[in-house]
RNA sequence: GCCCCAGUGGCGAAAUGGUAGACGCGGCAGACUCAAAAUCUGUUGCUCGAGAGAGCGUGCUGGUUCGAGUCCGGCCUGGGGCACCA
């Protein structure tokens, strides 16, 4: 009997030993098997990894030990999303230069990785901070620019006019600076973008060749790129005007309700706009007032409607002597269309709104399907359905798509101020990339601004640019930008004193091509080699967070084709099969003060269901607020180096797999962890008091029944956990382990009988060597140390998978619940390959069914084979 | 505000349109033990019933179907994203 308990202290070490010692994870480029890469979205060096790293490196750990374990070449590396934000935080915070707080973070979390015991090949490790990586990256950006892809446009940001800084959005609290207070303003810069509208399109229609994504993350994708048709319409000032142009031009997909315009809407950055600014002060104020709503499309969706009536008045284009009047509204973004509309009271909510506030009219031009044109009228809720037009002269009668065409048709062949009045047009959503920001810690843009030359880029041979290690964050504004002497460099092309780009790129960039780097890490020359990123690419299975459904996963799917163009990659798609796993969320606390403080500050007390929280420190009260995404903003992260010390590696790994769904999300909480540890010790005591009972086995010919019976759970759960894990349906393999752990134990319970059937033995060997192979994906440390209990050679890390036999995994027989009127009353047991008639027959002889007919005959019989039978009486 | 997703026992959940609640946690009862822990066995959706059994039940509401947790329409609640958090 195995006295012992597993000690999963001295177990996981030694095993994670062994495995770097022998170099049994690391990938070799000329590995001529079936190649298999998975990725998890790498993560940002917070300082420590939280439980959703943990689910997510766990995850995918599984699938590329299961498929070592099924003969491919696995690639599965790990690096750190090392630019960003919170190391220039914590340089102002904790005078911590931003590189040492990042590798001293990049330090404790590879060793925190390390004791999950992940099969990573570390020898590819990357820290998109290092020089080593960031360097070919502005080579990339080089050929971008030199592609037309790169290119510098004005942009808006959130201006602190006290810290004199640009805010991110996540800076921004109730439209104010987060350090300073003060109220933020937009203001313009000339920043750097990448043109991802010129994959518009192709982005779009690619997405339906993207079979292993998610559905709902390429719906998301697909909206956000968000075409639309429609038509751009140029109306005629009806009096004078501030601006050049004698005519105003909308966009809209609903020519067909020009009929139904009451008004006209300007963004209030637009030319127009600024020109009405520039000679009405009460203009101008309303514009300001819009200049201080940062520049989040979410705040300014969520912000009341606004408007402000520049007393411009435009010509109707189909109704003589109609005028509407134009506005200036803060819902209206420039970025969009042409960042004018017109609009459509009884058919548009917004617009609806609008008109209500502003008192315009409200004409209905469509009329629902069975409605009255004499008395339908629009109040409070804005018909966008469809139906016929009516109120609009000659489209009275159509529908909406044929008083589309034929709008479009007249305005196209109408001419104003020498341009046609109507044109057709596609109009995308998406905009393109800006990819500037203030700031020291990201990839300097390799760029050199001369007052003769213009901006050049810096020549490849002088890359990389690097960050100067001496930069102060003692004062706001970016540090590159104040540096002494950084900026400061001879022209490339003239030679003359010029300046470098003190922008930095945004961490998207970094992230967005992280997986083609791990194909070659080692090739000092260029950011890749062909002939590796062809073998390894695409990546088969990512897994990562529904939180990056659209911006990381399109940023990545645009700069693999911008990689393309520039010759470094060979694929428009980087990953094959996306999995986005649910969150682990976690309540938030506050301490007194607001700010918000960890769980591992906070003690939890549950009085009679009632919980409160106090600070563990001094006991002062906590405020326990909502349940949320563990974020490092929220503070509400679990180190997971406390479980892991606790129960074990294999613990952890095995909780987080068990007990949800692997794409919702799950709390975190403490109960089951112990459920889980349970289990680990219960395995160990099945393989320990088994491996006495094999001595000796080998397969016998006629398996008794009880052999039998236990040989069929053996391969039924072979397939079933293999089908699971290949649909990453964890939690589901987990519990066909629970069950075959049941089985197993059943049969151990009674030694006796094992004993004396050498078949039973031979069974039981049988479903003790499939059960360590199956678990050991999930509890790698464990399994190996079973597959030492049993006796076997090497390391079950290099072992194949189990076959399952497919005459094992079939019944003979099936049982089939019987339905009256579609409510089970019975059940019938026949051959697995019974015909219909036959269970027709044996259905209607059955007590509950003829009872339930009484002599007349059945209506209808349904029976699905093998599934179930429905008599309808 | 807009886009996307989720909602099933006390809890986490399972269920190619086909027996709702597998499996786990927790609870209850029992075995082992001087005792406890650990372990093992049984039981556990709700209501009625001594029982056999019957009825109800997958956020709400209406529909399609022989049959709906699953498909469709309308809501409610919670979550994710909204372009400078990563």
């Amino acid at each position: 009997m195995a006295a012992e308990r597993y000690n999963p202290r001295e177990a996981e070490p030694k095993w994670q030993t062994i495995w770097a010692q022998g170099d049994v994870f690391s990938t070799r480029n000329d590995d001529p098997r079936p190649k298999y890469y998975v990725l998890e979205m790498f993560p940002y060096p917070s300082g420590r990894i939280h439980m959703g790293h943990v689910r997510n490196y766990t995850m995918g750990d599984v699938v590329a030990r299961y498929k070592r374990a099924k003969g491919f070449a696995v690639l599965h590396p790990m690096g750190w999303d090392a630019f960003g934000l919170p190391a220039e935080n914590a340089a102002m915070e904790k005078k911590v230069h931003p590189a040492k707080w990042t590798y001293e973070n990049i330090d404790y979390m590879r060793g925190q990785l390390k004791v999950m015991g992940l099969s990573l090949d570390w020898k590819r490790e990357i820290a998109t901070c290092d020089p080593s990586y960031y360097r070919h990256q502005q080579k990339m950006f080089v050929d971008f620019f030199k592609a037309g892809l790169a290119y510098r446009r004005t942009s808006k940001v959130n201006w602190d006019p006290v810290d004199m800084t640009v805010l991110a959005n996540e800076q921004v609290v109730d439209g104010r600076g987060w350090r300073s207070g003060a109220l933020v303003e937009q203001r313009e810069l000339v920043q750097w973008n990448f043109r991802i509208t010129a994959f518009s399109d192709e982005l779009l229609t690619s997405l339906d060749s993207l079979d292993r994504w998610p559905d709902k993350v390429r719906l998301m994708q697909r909206n956000w790129i968000g075409k639309s048709v429609g038509l751009e319409v140029r109306f005629e000032f009806a009096g004078p005007t501030p601006a050049s142009d004698t005519t105003l031009e909308i966009f809209t997909t609903r020519p067909d309700t020009l009929f139904g315009a009451s008004f006209l809407a300007i963004a209030a950055d637009h030319p127009l706009a600024r020109a009405v600014g520039a000679v009405d002060p009460a203009a101008a104020a309303f514009q300001d007032d819009c200049r201080r709503m940062g520049t989040s499309v979410a705040v300014l969706e969520t912000a009341e409607k606004l408007g402000y009536d520049t007393g411009l008045r435009v010509k109707h284009p189909f109704v003589a002597g109609k005028t509407l009047p134009v506005f200036i509204a803060n819902f209206i973004l420039m970025d969009y269309g042409t960042g004018a509309i017109f609009g459509c009271p009884a058919h548009d909510q917004r617009d609806l709104d609008f008109a209500r506030k502003y008192g315009l009219e409200v004409t209905p031009v469509v009329l629902p399907t069975g409605a009255d044109p004499a008395t339908f009228t629009v109040a409070d809720v804005a018909f966008d359905g469809e139906g016929t037009l009516f109120n609009s002269d000659f489209l009275d009668g159509l529908a909406v798509d044929a008083a589309f065409e034929t709008v479009a048709a007249r305005l196209e062949s109408t001419t104003v101020a020498g341009h046609p009045q109507g044109r057709r047009r596609v109009n995308f959503r998406l905009r393109d990339w800006l990819i500037s920001r203030q700031r020291y810690w990201g990839c300097p843009i390799p760029m050199i601004h001369c007052d003769d030359c213009g901006t050049v880029p810096v020549p490849v041979e002088q890359l990389p640019v690097l960050l100067p290690d001496d930069a102060t964050f003692d004062r706001p504004g970016n540090p590159l930008d104040h540096h002494p002497t950084w900026k400061h460099v001879a022209c490339p092309v003239c030679g003359k004193p010029a300046r470098r780009e003190t922008d930095t790129m945004d961490t998207f960039v970094d992230s967005s091509w992280y997986y083609t780097r791990f194909t070659d890490p080692w090739n000092t020359e260029a950011p890749t080699t062909r002939a590796a990123a062809d073998r390894w690419l695409p990546v088969d299975q990512y897994i990562g967070g529904i939180e990056h459904a659209i911006l990381h996963l399109l940023y990545s799917r645009f700069f693999t084709r911008a990689m393309k163009a520039t010759g470094h990659v060979g694929l428009d798609e980087p990953f094959a099969g996306l999995f986005t796993q649910g969150m682990v969320v976690h309540e938030t606390y506050k301490n007194a003060e607001g700010h918000w403080v960890s769980p591992a500050e906070c003690v939890v007390d549950d009085v009679d269901g009632v919980r409160t929280a106090r600070l563990k420190a001094d006991g002062s009260p906590v405020a326990i607020g909502s349940i949320e995404k563990m974020s490092k903003s929220k503070k509400n992260t679990v180190d997971p180096s406390d479980i892991i010390a606790t129960w074990g590696a294999d613990t952890a790994r095995w909780f987080v797999l068990s007990d949800s769904p692997p794409d919702r999300d799950v709390i975190w909480t403490e109960a089951g962890v112990e459920g889980a540890h349970r289990f680990v010790q219960r395995v160990w005591r099945l393989i320990g008091d088994g491996a006495e009972l094999i001595a000796g086995a080998h397969t016998g010919a006629d398996r008794s029944p009880a052999a039998l019976a236990l040989a069929k759970i053996t391969h039924k759960t072979i397939a079933a956990v293999g089908d699971d894990v290949e649909k990453l349906g964890f939690n589901r393999a987990v519990a066909r382990l629970y069950e075959f752990a049941n089985a197993i134990g059943r049969t151990i319970a009674t030694p006796e009988p094992v004993a004396a059937d050498a078949t039973l033995t031979a069974a039981l060997a049988e479903a003790l060597d499939a059960l360590v192979r199956l678990v050991a994906p999930m509890m790698p440390h464990l399994a190996e140390e079973c597959w030492t209990v049993l006796g076997r050679d090497g390391l079950v890390s290099e072992t194949p998978w189990p076959v399952a036999d497919p005459a094992l995994v079939v019944d003979d027989t099936v049982t089939l619940p019987v339905q009256i009127n579609g409510k089970k009353r019975a059940e019938l047991t026949i051959a697995r390959a019974a015909s219909e008639a036959e269970v027709r027959e044996a259905t209607l002889a059955l007590d509950a069914v003829r009872a339930a007919l009484d002599g007349r005959p059945p209506k209808k019989i349904i029976v699905v084979p093998q599934r179930i039978v429905n008599v309808v009486a």
